[in-house]
DNA sequence: TTGGAATGTCAACAAGGCTGACGTAAACTG
DNA sequence: CAGTTTACGTCAGCCTTGTTGACATTCCAA
């Protein structure tokens, strides 16, 4: 089951080795680190964290996004969620605004301060995902978007293709 | 500074337009999700977590590690990293033995037990990781990792190549 | 022999997950 | 219209995993 399986069929699998993976694993758990590290110490200073950037993030992206919307991207519960979010409303970055169809829905929008927050951590954040792609050159960039689609779960995967449709 | 910068240049930048970027970091998040996901089921069960996993893979990776590498490497705080080492000292996964040369330092080996468990474990990760690779080719393959190695912090980048040295 | 390094441990705390229970208002449904 | 379901909020309590600060021990090295 985790035997090595090189050069035993028609194409070369050694990209498919143990010992590959493992290098794949090792790779995500300290780039992932990095991709964490500068909006981690932006929020550092304030009262805020990672899960306030992630639902910051996702609600500049979908603009009046329901709580519920919200929630299933974020894959949380929604008493997680909603801590981070009273905050963020309480502090004026984040407006609810009650469903005009639906009141018992909340639609969710960055303020004026929100989006400068989001504006400030998605720059930090951008900055270092530019240089990495800068480096690395478009065609590495693209495998790297196909590599990482294909590692997410089905139920992400189709969430992760909605919003890069409603993005551009 | 937060500019689309598409076209400008001789080359082709398209891909470092924000709207790139951005689903370049979204992809980052939901990927990571579907990275850990198949290890966390499986220590849900057990008395651990997440950071457990982390610990036992870095042993297995470099066995007789001192505690103060393992600290690097994980990038935690020694109280952090020495909660999880006493479980899993106690629990007869990991053994530490007092250095030879250096009697301070304790080098870090995992018992039969503990190479049971991380090999369940990472059979787990390795097994989306492969669906993963296989899916998207031997190039793609190639350019998440470059992509990968260029977010890594500097340091980070040092330790992941001397481990990728290390291991074949 | 003394200072500093490596390690371990105690205490306290915070972020951010989780479950369970409960309440309210709105919408849906028979 | 009555009853059920849905969306959301909230309280209480728990867990893991991170943090600081303080302090003890052991041992190497100047």
């Amino acid at each position: 089951m985790s035997e090595s399986r090189s050069g035993i069929s028609g194409e070369n699998l050694l990209f498919l080795t143990d010992e590959q993976l493992r290098q794949g694993i090792e790779a995500m758990f300290f780039a992932y680190r990095g991709f964490t590290a500068d909006p981690d110490r932006i929020l550092a200073g304030m009262a805020y964290g990672r899960a306030h950037h992630r639902a910051i993030h996702f609600i500049n992206r979908a603009p009046g996004t329901t709580v519920n919307n919200l929630l299933s991207i974020l894959g949380v519960t929604k008493q997680s969620l909603n801590r981070v979010l009273r905050t963020l409303i309480a502090d004026g970055l984040v407006e609810s605004r009650v469903g005009q169809s639906d009141k018992r829905e909340r639609h969710l929008y960055l303020t004026d301060d929100g989006r400068a927050l989001e504006q400030k951590l998605s720059d930090a954040q951008r900055a270092r995902m530019r240089a990495a792609f800068r480096d690395a050159g478009p065609e590495a960039v693209a495998g790297f978007r196909t590599v990482l689609e294909a590692m997410m779960d089905a139920e992400m995967q189709r969430t992760y293709t909605r919003l890069k449709e409603t993005g551009s």
